[in-house]
RNA sequence: GAGGUUGUAGCUCAGUUGGUUAGAGCAUCAGAUUGUGGUUCUGAGGGUCGCGGGUUCGACCCCCGUCAUCCUCCCCA
């Protein structure tokens, strides 16, 4: 007999993992519900089809695909097709109906766009969702990165209005304080991005500009001036990339600073005028808040950052992605998003304008766990337990058990007559704060014994006193 | 897709230059204690040493292959 094992890059919660992660999950809710977002939920699968094409090359790679079922019923000629499609599949990157029409979801934001398109005169816009769901990616596996995981998501699809990106960096805020984990909440437009493009004469060099700035946290700016080299970059391109990163000083003063390099540059204007327009609408909601305990309010942790350059391709705007600004933990982004103005463009429905954010709640598990700021008291699990003295007292202790219940005491019975022993070590390993004992003695004078599993206090009294000492 | 790490009891891990019957802690079960848990004490069960091949008189140990695992790069949450 083999030992069990679960697939790759998945994981088991226990009941205290469930606990934890659902605190996570009723925390981010509250938030979304707060903000007036509506709960949406789509299927584990797409048709590979509505997946195929939206995340690059990359992307596409990593969707995990499910195999047609019944492929060997398959009559003559239909096995020919299938037999030749099947070499396809081995001899390149290749899919085909014939062999898989569907796959598991790869992230909320592109089936939200499905849903939008496929619901467009049923939805009321500006439509804002949220959506926390798994989510699969065939990725191998390492520290804080899974096959399984999940993803919570809200987006405001049908408004251009960049208050709406003021509000997500409101969300993010309130979360992350909520969760008292502490970040850096980087800010860019894409439509800067593509002026550096312009900046180096390349405007069709961006993802390869924006791929090696991306690193520059990581190899520093030599690194990624020899990768950008490599990427075909020219040498007065890469002077004017250094310029541009290396601009310091508030959001303001870096933003003045863009605007003077790239004056003649009109989507690097239009880029730079929306951020500040998000930032203005965020000051103004934050100022509503009124505990700002500097000028800034809550602004010093979110710094426009010219060198994020977030992956996937629908991104046309202002672009968002949170770090763990704690020196002790090492992890990558625990949550990004961003507006792309033609998403459902995909799907055939023009001019529908959305933008939204995500967050990646397994990073942040382990983030709080490396921080240690789950609270304390998240067990609330069953209060008392009836030990079952069997024969006629476990018939009385039935009875006392549903009056517990009745009266909205989690509690249970010891369901076979063990050992006492037995049954007390296992409400005491089960954390059970009392121990009710249900005995000759007892049921004869119609009471119970309740023992506070704590401080080892045992008293006898009637059930209805049991219940309301049970209650407090 | 590329590179590296580690696979020994249910779990976490020891195991000497290759040498007789592979160990410990925790967990489980039984007993000291048939109505009093946490701390003790005693005993018991539990292993194809990941799998397959090779070297050797002899392999948990060395070699080759394979599978699994974790980590790094790429990319991402």
């Amino acid at each position: 007999m083999s030992k069990p094992s679960i697939p790759q890059g998945t994981r088991d919660f226990s009941p205290a993992e469930v606990r934890r992660r659902q605190y996570i999950f009723n925390t981010l809710r509250t938030i979304f519900e707060l903000y007036g977002a509506q709960p949406l939920e789509t299927p584990s699968m797409e048709n590979l089809t509505t997946l195929m094409g939206k995340y690059g090359e990359e992307g596409d790679r990593l969707i995990f695909k499910i195999l047609n079922n019944g492929l060997h019923e398959k009559k003559d000629a239909d096995k020919d097709k299938l037999n030749s499609e099947w070499n396809n599949v081995l001899s390149r990157p290749y899919s085909t109906p014939v062999v898989t029409e569907r796959a598991l979801r790869y992230d909320l934001t592109i089936p939200f766009a499905r849903y939008v398109v496929m619901h467009q005169n049923d939805i009321a816009f500006p439509f804002r969702r949220y959506q926390m769901q798994p989510v699969w990616r065939a990725d191998r596996p390492q520290k804080g990165r899974y096959r399984e995981f999940w993803q919570c998501d809200v987006d405001m699809v049908g408004s251009t209005s960049l208050i709406n990106e003021a509000e997500l960096l409101c969300i993010y805020q309130t979360a992350f304080q909520k969760l008292k984990v502490p970040v850096t909440i980087k800010v860019n437009s894409r439509k800067l991005l593509a002026a550096l493009a312009d900046l180096c004469g390349m405007p069709e060099k961006m993802i390869d500009i924006t791929v090696a700035l991306d690193k520059l946290d990581k190899i520093g700016w030599v690194g990624v001036a020899n990768e950008l080299k490599e990427r075909g970059i020219a040498e007065d391109g890469i002077w004017q990339i250094e310029k541009v990163i290396n601009v310091k000083g508030t959001n303001d003063e870096k933003l003045v600073a863009y605007a003077d390099i790239m004056q003649h540059s009109a989507v690097g204007m239009e880029g730079i005028n929306e951020l500040g327009k998000t930032l203005a609408y965020y000051r103004s909601l934050e100022f509503g808040i009124g505990d700002l305990d500097s000028d800034n309010g809550r602004e010093e942790n979110i710094v426009v950052d010219i060198s994020l350059a977030r992956g996937l391709n629908y991104y046309t705007g202002v672009i968002v992605e949170v770090v763990c600004s704690s020196e002790a933990v090492k992890m990558g982004s625990i949550g990004g998003g961003g507006r792309y103005d033609d998403l459902t463009g995909l799907f055939g429905l023009k001019g529908v304008s959305g933008v939204g954010i995500s967050f990646g709640i397994d990073r942040i598990y382990d983030v709080m766990e490396e921080l240690d700021v789950f609270p304390k008291q998240l067990v609330e699990g069953t209060k008392a337990m009836l030990v079952n003295f069997g024969g006629e007292n476990e018939t009385y202790a039935l009875q006392i058990l549903q009056q517990l219940r009745a009266a909205n005491i989690a509690a249970e019975i010891y369901p076979d007559a063990a050992k006492f022993d037995k049954q007390m070590k296992y409400a005491n390993r089960r954390g059970i704060a009392y121990v009710l004992l249900p005995g000759d003695e007892e049921r004869q004078k119609n009471m119970v014994s309740v023992k506070n599993f704590e401080t080892g206090e045992q008293k006898m009294m009637s059930v209805g006193e049991a219940v309301i000492s049970l209650q407090s």
